[in-house]
RNA sequence: GGUCCGUUCGUCUAGGGGUUAGGACGUAUCCCUUUCACGGAUGAAACACGGGUUCGAUUCCCGUACGGACUACCA
């Protein structure tokens, strides 16, 4: 029996959550349920110059709308908290302690002046790539290069300074990603990366293999984005002597650009009209105002859907997946390995799909809220009958109000193009003979009687009722198409019927034919 | 520039030494519908390129091209 898997989902909250972390925590989920094991979410704050007000609430909210509940957080504490990395700040300096007296680690004066310097120089003398590294480290201010004495004095003294890794000058380090099969870096392409900054607070780097490793963290999956980084991981662990329990690594693909190339932005989104954050967000700096997916109408179920298969399929041809049904088909070696790009109308059908199979009830609610701030009532059980015709050519819930408006509010204009082209004598003729009919039908209209009666007032004038029947579309609902006509007759009734016939033959003027 | 990762229809992808290279979105045509949509049918549409290995490569290997990520006291 191996070790429960235990995995975390990793966010800073710099902002809202992206949809590419949105689905980084999907899969971090997915994977976690499959095998049985536990899903944790960290804020990962140690850049306090980033922290957004409402990016944490937002990351929350975000994950509970996806139906995906941390089963350890800042807000349901378990056994390894605290789970906000502000919160473990005293944890840190001893493992960074631990670097440098083991001579993993040791201590940098540089001012960032000095660092710039540094690569300015490297540059002008065409080194490929400047980085403090085995070779720079020699010339810049640390505790390798600097008197034992005078690094004390320093220390004593509480000069700022950092902690960095030292990395070794040749060495292959390999990792063995889940994804891509094994990974290997040469070390002296690795910068001595900063371990401890001068405000107190570890890097990323530090502080998510101490808390990996604390928290009992045995899958890391992550974006593609960290796999530079990994190896520098790698050796964390193994000089923190960790390695032996070092959790596997998944790199995830990024999600790229719709048209073009490029990591997918909030840029694109705005450019292309589409969301790219969950839920409606507000920067609290720019007041700049994002349209989120749950507000653009995505209902939850087909976001994720969607969502798990950019980048990720189960192998057959079925592509409508419940939650537990993603949580049953997932495994990490059906990721690929290249880049997703964000294909909006893939979402849109997914929504579609999950909006038809909704029942009637289900998006009565929703057509009932959009009435109730329209200041609108209706009749009991009227708000089923006009969903279950409209909600085939529905793609949000907000369509049923918008595209079924004409039910409940009768029209005032009528489609120009349809009127100057079916608003034939003829049309009037069977119009005016079969608002007649309706006027004394002392029957309730039904069905039948409704269609039965339109094709007497037809045959009566010797007119066949197809060439006329635009025409009474468009008196009935001011366009010239849409759902089935005598369903429409049925939701509004016979009364309404009549007025609108009426209002229609008033109203337009009949073309010369 | 350097390091690493990647490359099958427009997009998401299946597949994998011998296939008519499969599905979905989108698109085109047709059917259904006295309209539109839904639904159904059909079509167009892909293995980046060059070398190897092999009887045979889209599939394996190596290059090239292209794309991406990373290259901070950010995560």
């Amino acid at each position: 029996m191996t070790k429960e898997v235990r995995v975390r989902f990793a966010p800073s909250p710099t902002g809202a959550l992206h949809i590419g972390g949105v689905r980084t925590a999907l899969y971090n989920y997915l994977f976690a349920k499959k095998q049985g094991g536990q899903f944790l979410l960290r804020i990962e704050d140690t850049d306090q110059t980033r922290f957004v007000p409402g990016a944490e609430e937002y990351i929350k909210e975000a994950l509970e709308w996806i139906g995906i509940v941390p089963d350890e957080s800042p807000w349901k504490e378990g056994p390894h908290g605290p789970y906000r990395q502000s919160e473990r700040k005293p944890l840190y300096m001893d493992y960074a302690m631990d670097l440098v007296e083991k001579g993993f680690a040791y201590y940098a004066f540089d001012t960032s002046e000095e660092l710039d310097a540094m690569r300015e120089r490297l540059t002008a003398a065409r080194v490929v790539s400047p980085q403090y590294n085995s070779i720079t480290r020699t010339q810049m201010k640390n505790s390798l290069t600097l008197p034992e004495d005078e690094v004390k004095e320093r220390l004593a003294s509480g000069e700022p300074h950092v902690i960095r890794l030292k990395v070794p000058r040749k060495e292959e380090i390999r990792l063995n990603d889940m994804i891509r099969g094994w990974v290997m870096v040469h070390s002296n392409t690795l910068d001595d990366k900063v371990l401890m900054k001068s405000d107190g607070m570890p890097t990323y780097h530090l502080a998510n293999i101490v808390d990996d490793h604390l928290m009992g963290i045995t899958h890391v999956i992550r974006g593609e984005e960290w796999l530079p980084s990994a190896p520098i991981h790698v050796l964390l662990y193994r000089y923190l002597g960790w390695e032996d329990t070092m959790p596997e690594f998944a790199h995830l693909p990024l999600l790229l650009k719709p048209d073009g190339n490029g990591k997918l932005s909030k840029r694109d989104a705005d450019k292309n009209g589409f969301p790219i954050f969950p839920m409606n967000w507000k920067d609290p700096r720019t007041e700049d105002f994002s349209q989120g997916f749950k507000d653009a109408g995505y209902l939850p179920d087909a976001f994720i859907n969607f969502l798990a298969f950019l980048g990720w399929n189960p192998g057959d041809n079925r592509e409508i997946f419940s939650l537990p049904e993603l949580i049953q088909a997932f495994s990490v070696e059906r990721i690929g390995k290249s880049g997703t790009k964000f294909d909006i109308n893939k979402a849109k059908w997914f929504n579609e799909q999950y909006l038809k199979a909704k029942s009637n009830e289900e998006l009565a609610a929703y057509l009932n809220a959009d009435l109730k701030s329209e200041g609108i009532t209706i009749e009991e059980g009227k708000a089923e009958q006009i969903v279950a015709i409209m909600k085939e050519r529905a793609t949000f819930p907000s369509d049923l109000w918008k595209e079924g408006r004409f039910l409940l509010i009768a029209p005032d204009q009528f489609d120009e193009k349809v009127s100057s082209k079916k608003w034939t004598a003829d049309a009037v003729k069977v119009l005016t003979t079969y608002k007649a009919k309706l006027e004394s039908l002392d029957a309730i209209l039904e069905p039948v009687n409704a269609k039965a009666l339109l094709e007497e007032a037809a045959a009566e004038n010797e007119i066949k009722l197809g060439k006329v029947m635009p025409a009474v579309r468009l008196a009935v609902t001011g366009a010239g198409a849409g759902p089935d006509l005598i369903s429409i007759f049925m939701i509004i009734g016979k009364d309404e019927l009549i007025k609108r016939i009426d209002f229609a033959l008033n109203t337009l003027e009949v073309i010369e034919s």
